[in-house]
DNA sequence: TTGAAAGCGCTAACAC
DNA sequence: GTGTTAGCGCTTTCAA
């Protein structure tokens, strides 16, 4: 059976299409109750709803989104920023386009001509990791930036904090009693690695805790990776040997945990560890669990969506937010042991953060 | 700037509307070389993309596929499905609307409606994990259920074959010399649960491999779940110890992996494990690699999509299509140790599977 | 080989 | 309080 339309409701009520359109749209309440109430009947009984098609191309608004990203498929991280962004759209009463381009470049281009012909209300272009981009052409003025930054400006971004968070994190280390502490830094490059780095040096100086570069190492960001890395400061005699590690990721912090198992290190009663991302399945199931820095995926993704859909209001057109990364507490990081005697036997115990 | 409609390209063009919806469409050659090339280039200089919201309502088709999850953010699976669909639905020139209800019934039901006012021109209703569930009201006839099946039938529905997917890996386990082979399972309820076992039991039966309900153990399907039920079976006297442990899940293995080694085993050459899954960021970054049983989730979204889209025959509107899992080869299953004497020090080198 | 015009289902300006 | 009607931008039938 073919879709109702406005018309049938409007014979079966026995009124004209006008009456049912403002009903349905609860506009003003120039129509009697009862009327309204028909109305509304009729339209259960002939099983009515509304045709968006329609009422996109009349109104010239169509209540959707398109949300371009890089990668959903190969990052766990994508959920939370997805989630974020889908409850501030359903919220408003939008429905996102989702476009997955894998990082082509064609696909992207035809991502944003099929989006600009369903004529989305608003777009969004995310990234899986905080990156600087080069802005696709054909982007509308008004599109938001997720995770990433356009090189050359023009558009609102939202991106996190990661100079803080590698400040937090450092400070996190120092308020545990550590003063050796390395950087396990990554050399794949992305923006968030010096940005980290810049606050871990900055709580130091605010420590005085002079900077050893011995202490900072780099990896691929694989678990591999920084279990390498932590091998080269695990190798450094014990006298100048790091009591904690700040991992650029919890993946390496993960390999951290191997190498220092390897020696016979127990965390955190020998080694301290902290990680960044707070991922989903590796963070919280490490034995202990992972004390880190979260990525505020979740919040990053509803920021955006609610700038793009023009319900909070940001000022500049041309600013990047940036956004706090808290501190995730669990039972990685404890005092550093007992400076040349034998090891501290005692535990800290973190209790996880509440949400 | 206004969008540039058609008429604005058959103005610039000197044609008529007609020829240059002809022309973009690509339909028939009635329209000399010559014109076609006039419009095209005036629709390219005048900038014009064509209104999909028009021609939906005209041609009553959208290029448009709604896919409802319960859940994106809270698993990491859910990235390979969404490609896979998203990769058939760009194939075949559909963009799709992403819902993620988190398994809220009120979000659900406002999500079909949202979606059938949108006048999608297919419906997926997808699930994280293989499930049996309730068909939600008003859900098109022709929708395609993507990992999950509906209680009462009457749609279409693909999801992994998990039964034969527990029988290759018992099979693997065999293979390689094992004869006392637990079933590290959950007590978490899914189905995949019992569809795992039978096929872990066939494959014992098929061995002649007598059953012992002892190496049937159960636990959270975590980390921490696995290593207490891994506990379990570690404890049982080494004449009667399993050799090789299948889990069902990766986390769980993870569990196993963590129990032998706190009690000085190493895998594979004093324990196999063999894992489900092969969850990124899971499986293969243990130590060592794990071996297990791959989800065919980028194939089951890609099936669900052309099934939904039409593109690819379906025999039967109320059968459920049941995916291979392959067995995703890695380090962690070896030859069982040589029996009451030394454990035998070699080990087995297994590769990766190749793409 | 091309063009005129109807109509998809809805909203909103205007008339009553 | 309610109804008539134009028109959103396109496709497609029919006529030329």
């Amino acid at each position: 059976m073919a879709r109702a339309r406005i018309s049938d409701v409007a014979a079966a009520a026995g009124v004209s299409v006008t009456t049912v359109s403002l009903v349905m749209n609860d506009v003003e309440s120039r129509i009697s109750e009862q009327t309204r109430r028909r109305v509304r009947e009729a339209a259960r009984a002939v099983g009515y709803a509304p045709s968006s098609v329609a009422r996109g191309l009349r109104t010239q608004q169509t209540r959707t989104v398109g949300l371009i990203s890089d990668q959903i498929a190969t990052t766990p991280f994508a959920g939370r920023m997805l989630a974020g962004a889908q409850d501030a759209a359903r919220e408003n009463g939008h429905l996102v386009f989702l476009v997955d381009t894998g990082g082509n470049g064609a696909i992207e281009r035809d991502a944003i001509t099929a989006l600009t012909s369903q004529q989305v209300d608003a777009m969004i272009y995310a990234c899986m990791w905080h990156r600087v981009v080069e802005a696709p052409e054909g982007l509308p003025p008004a599109t938001v930036f997720l995770d990433c930054r356009p090189a050359a400006g023009g558009f609102r971004s939202v991106v996190p904090d990661d100079r803080a968070g590698g400040y937090a994190a450092t400070r996190e280390l120092i308020r545990a009693g550590h003063r050796r502490i390395a950087y396990l830094d990554t050399d794949d490059g992305p923006i968030a690695s010096n940005l980290r780095h810049e606050g871990y040096l900055e709580a130091l100086a605010e420590a005085g805790i002079p900077v050893d570069p011995a202490l900072h190492v780099t990896g691929a960001t694989t678990a591999q990776g920084g279990r390498s890395a932590a091998e080269v400061l695990l190798d450094i005699p014990e006298s100048r040997r790091p009591t904690a590690i700040f991992c650029f990721n919890d993946r390496m912090a993960v390999g951290a945990y191997t190498a220092a198992h390897h020696r016979g290190l127990e965390i955190p009663r020998d080694l301290s560890v902290i990680g960044y991302d707070d991922q989903q399945l590796v963070a919280a199931e490490q034995d202990p669990p992972l004390t880190t820095i979260a990525l505020p995926h979740y919040e990053m993704g509803r920021w955006a969506m609610e700038v793009a859909l023009g319900v909070r209001e940001e000022g500049n057109d041309n600013a990047t937010h940036q956004m706090e990364c808290p501190v995730v507490r669990r039972d990685s990081v404890g005092p550093p042991p007992a400076q040349v005697a034998k090891p501290n036997r005692r535990r800290a115990s973190y209790t996880e953060r509440l949400p």
